[in-house]
DNA sequence: CCTACCGATCGGTAGG
DNA sequence: CCTACCGATCGGTAGG
């Protein structure tokens, strides 16, 4: 990280360099546009999914798509509202991918199995940026704090409705359970190392200390 | 936060003034001098376990004991080995917490029961000062991390042990069973508000559903 | 234990 | 989209 920004003499010109020349005078295509603040969301996940919010700069964000920290603010209102956009994008994301996984299924069991299986594999991904950021959002100001958990909520909702629909024993809590399975998957990250178990061998690990025996 | 610092204009002399005088030219007892070391222990504790180790300078924990920042560096070699230091103690205090829950019982359940508890205890206690810093070893240099990593697992063999001792279904993998667990009971103040369970009951639903029926 | 400061870095802006 | 900069803050140090 030193090294790269020690080198940083040159100019950031590579990615404006990779695309093809336009005369000066033309306009903008609108699709020019849209795809370069496509790719600074796309670093800001990257960058947040593995560093944390408080621990990436918008120069850092900047220097993953060719620009200088300051020029990103033609494109971005603010650090925390970037951070807020690509959240909101991320769960949406997960969500549509969980929603594609259980749609096959119709066993509440199998429904769960799936959706466990499909956040599992999200969270593991080293190419996701869905990773990590569902937590820590401690050191953002509690206006946008409140803004997140509530995605966060309506995001989690989801397993609300399937946790609602297995059987379980009457003496079960199913918010207490619908949590506990929600932070497990979420922080597998936290201790998982590639090259024992795959994501789905673990989400289905998971489920057997879920599914009442 | 804000307002701590801009009405910061009185000088920080509190801490000294709470203590008794003392003659400038006598040499300070090594009881102050502990002592003086000791509150800065608690008041990182405090900060870090509260905001973290990035969103927690140095002039804030020196606002707590009544010094400026710099003068803590004649009792701190620096911020990251202060948290380690910190870390550490935290660790160990909740090691000797739960080895003193565990010791009335014999049955193995009712072991892992009692350390659960203990844990979840541990780690919804607002005063407890061990609570996310398990976590989040991201933002400190590598050769510290390690460190760290390898003070948690010695904590958690802890749990290895009584996870060892369960009878548990043959298909059930115990590692991840351990893992589990610690990842929820670590991550209750995620979701947990005060006001509803207990830190205790909801140690023991926890326990309903890691428990084979 | 403070004063006074170092160099680095931060998010963000003006002005072209 | 850059140059050049703002004010704030950071961890840490010298020198008394």
């Amino acid at each position: 990280m030193a090294a790269a920004r020690k080198k940083a003499g040159k100019k950031p010109a590579a990615a404006s360099a990779r695309r093809p020349a336009r005369a000066q005078d033309a306009p903008p295509p609108c699709e020019e546009i849209s795809s370069r603040h496509q790719d600074i969301l796309d670093a800001a996940a990257a960058l947040f999914a593995a560093r944390g919010y408080q621990a990436t700069s918008v120069r850092d964000i900047g220097e993953r798509v060719g620009l200088l920290g300051g020029s990103l603010y033609h494109y971005i209102k603010s650090k925390e509202i970037l951070f807020v956009t690509v959240h909101d994008r991320a769960l949406a994301s997960a969500a549509a991918r969980i929603g594609a996984a259980i749609a096959p299924c119709t066993d509440p069991w199998e429904r769960l199995r799936a959706a466990s299986v499909a956040l599992a594999e999200i969270q593991l991904d080293p190419f996701s940026t869905t990773t990590p950021m569902m937590n820590d959002f401690r050191l953002l100001p509690p206006s946008l704090q409140t803004r997140l958990i509530e995605t966060r909520d309506r995001f989690e909702a989801l397993f609300d409705t399937l946790v609602r629909d297995i059987p379980l024993p009457a003496d079960v809590d199913r918010k207490i359970y619908r949590l506990s399975l929600l932070t497990l998957l979420n922080n597998l990250s936290g201790w998982y190392r590639p090259g024992g178990m795959t994501p789905a061998q673990i989400g289905d690990e998971v489920m057997k200390i879920f599914r009442p025996r």
